[in-house]
Parts: C-alpha cells; sequence; structure tokens
DNA sequence: AACTATTTATAAGA
DNA sequence: TTCTTATAAATAGTT
C-alpha cells in the first residue's frame, strides 16, 4: 500500500526507518486489537523498536502478561519456567535434608536432652569427646609456641632496625632484586602466621 | 478494507468468525514480520483463537520466547518470574549457610585438622568440650543409677521371697559410692557454642 | 480456497 | 512528528 515500495528488507535510512516504524506499529496493533475483538481471540504482542523501546499490547481478555504466558506454557508444554522451579525446589530439598541429617549430628555431639543413648554409646561419646579435647589441648600448644617464634623473630628484627642494618639490608635487596634472585635476609620477614 | 463492515464487535456467526480469523490472523502475522524486518525490531506474537488453539511468531532476530519474555520483564520492571525467582535463591542461600554453619560447627566439634583456630576459639572449644564431657559423664552417672535402683528393687523383691541377700546390696551401694562423685545430677544439658 | 468490489493501510511528499 | 494523497494491500461478502 502506498505509493511504490514492495521490497521487505530493512530500511536503511533511519529517519525513513523510524517514520514507517510508527505508521506500521500503530497499523499494526490497530489490526491485532480488531482480531481480538471480532474473532473472540486472546492475543499478546511485545514489541521492541531497534531503539529498545517496549511497545505491548494485549486482548481486553487476557487478565495479565503474566497469565498469558503461563497458558502459552501450558499449550506448547515448553517449561520454560516449570523446569527451572522444579529445579529449585529438589535443590532445597536436598540442602534442607543434609541440614537436618547436620543438625541431629551436632544435637548428639551436644548431649542433647531430646537424644537418648545407651551407656555403650556414652562411653564412645565421652571417649570422643576426651580425643576432641587432646587434640585441641596439642593444638593450643603448637599455637603458643608459634607465637612465641613470632615474638622473637620480631624482636630480632627490631634488633636489626636498632642496630643501623634496615639501610644495608635495602641496598642489599635492590641489588639482589636487580639481579633478579632472592636473599636469605628476607627469611627472617617471611614468617607465616599462621593464625587469624 | 472488503465491501462493508465498519463496526468492529465479536462476530456471532461462527463460520463467518471462523473464515473471519483465518483472514486476518495471517494478515496480522504478514505484517508482523514486515514490521519486523522493515524496522528491525524485536517482537513476539502469541495468539490463541477462540477455540484455543495456539499461533505465534517472533521476530528472526528473537532467539526464544523466554529470553523475549526475560528482556519485557527487564524493560518493564514487572518482575513477574524474577521476584519468584529472586525469593527462591534467597531461600537457597539461606539453607546453604544454615548448613554451612552446621558443618563448620560439627567440624569444631571434631576438632577438624582443615580448620585454623585462633587461641581464643581453641580455649572455647576446650571449655566446650569439658563441658559436654561433664555432661556425658553425669548422664552415665545417671544411667548407672538406674540400673542400680533397678537391682535394688530387684534385691528386695529377692529379699522377700528369701532373707539373707542384704549383704549383696550393700555390696551395690559400695560399688555406686565409689563410681558416681555427685548424686545431684545436672539438668542443664543444652550445651550452647557460641562460636560460627 | 478463490474471486473481486471495496475499504484500509501506508509510502512519499509537504 | 503530523497531514495529505496516490496507490498498494487487505479483506468482507460471495461463489
Amino acid at each position: 500500500m502506498g505509493r511504490g515500495r514492495t521490497e521487505i528488507k530493512r530500511i536503511e535510512n533511519p529517519t525513513q526507518r523510524q517514520s514507517t516504524f510508527y505508521k506500521r506499529r500503530d497499523g499494526l496493533f490497530k489490526k491485532a486489537r480488531e482480531l481480538s475483538i471480532l474473532c473472540d481471540a486472546d492475543l499478546l504482542l511485545l514489541l521492541f523498536s531497534s531503539s529498545g523501546k517496549l511497545y505491548h499490547f494485549h486482548a481486553p481478555s487476557v487478565p495479565s502478561v503474566k497469565d498469558f504466558i503461563e497458558r502459552y506454557e501450558m499449550a506448547t508444554n515448553t517449561k520454560i519456567w516449570k523446569d527451572y522451579h522444579l529445579e529449585r525446589d529438589a535443590e532445597i530439598e536436598k540442602v534442607q535434608n543434609l541440614c537436618e541429617l547436620m543438625e541431629k549430628e551436632l544435637r548428639f555431639m551436644k548431649v542433647d536432652d531430646r537424644e537418648h543413648y545407651t551407656l555403650p554409646t556414652l562411653d564412645m561419646l565421652e571417649h570422643n569427646l576426651e580425643a576432641a579435647i587432646s587434640k585441641v589441648r596439642s593444638e593450643k600448644e603448637r599455637k603458643m609456641g608459634g607465637e612465641i617464634n613470632f615474638l622473637e623473630n620480631m624482636v630480632r628484627d627490631k634488633q636489626e632496625e636498632r642496630f643501623g642494618l634496615s639501610e644495608k639490608l635495602a641496598q642489599v635487596q635492590t641489588l639482589k632484586n636487580m639481579g633478579g634472585g632472592s636473599t636469605s635476609f628476607s627469611h627472617g620477614l617471611d614468617l607465616k602466621l599462621g593464625f587469624n
């Protein structure tokens, strides 16, 4: 219709494209509305212009876009979102089961009133707890030893500073860095802090 | 267009309605396709006939109905499914966090080597384990006490049958006093571990 | 499904 | 954008 053009291909001139977009958009929406009324059909029309602007229309009988899309899902069996939901539900259940198991184990470990223990079980629990305590105690000792080492190193560093060794150290470091090697001087500073 | 009718209202005659539906549906889809090509627009058209049959079209540039709907959601901020998804994500995260907490707590209780403990934490852990042990011990005592009571009752019954079992009863009493320290049993078994 | 008389949509120009 | 108008396209009624 109109004076010319039959070929359907992208209009390169932006102004003309925009103008045509307006006209044809209005035409399309009008036709959509007429079809839905004349033929009692439900329809949804979503349209993004090339500049990203959104236009949409749905038949008056359609309560909402969401309901319409869900009807579409039902009709096509596409399960676009249903699959996702089922997946999610499964994941939640899995994690919740894991949670419950751990909760029970924790209750057991904490000697909960609700748990019922037999004498042999109590013996075992006692034994486990004793083992745990001794592990904790040796860990504490190790840690305290580490801290003492750390403090000792700090003291050594301070002493080096006081004796004016830091400048020499810096010089040596510079030289070494230019050469690309590491120095044994850095060892005292490289102490890993094993606690947080 | 056509020879007559201007009024847009539902066509009551089913045959005529069906005929008009086909014609106008084809016209609408053609116009939709032309618009999307001429003006480089993305569009989606979903259509249910009055008999419930589905017809749909989307521009060649649209990868899928799902993607398109998601784009629509973004554009309108309607959050049709996003809300639901976000809710779900939040729930999963919540449960997973709980899981992690419990897992960590369990590792603590079992003094896992992979865990790194600070000194104060180790102190607390030691304290908690000690509390747990004392609870286990008092529970054991309570259990043994119950057994002793049971034995005492048996002995009394036997005494009624035969006189002269008082010596065994005395032996049992001696055992009881040696085995347990206190006779007042702790009921505050709700040991709380306050670390995370 | 095909055929047209008509109405409607719209391309180009203002 | 918006209007005008010549013309192409769509389609109502009919077969």
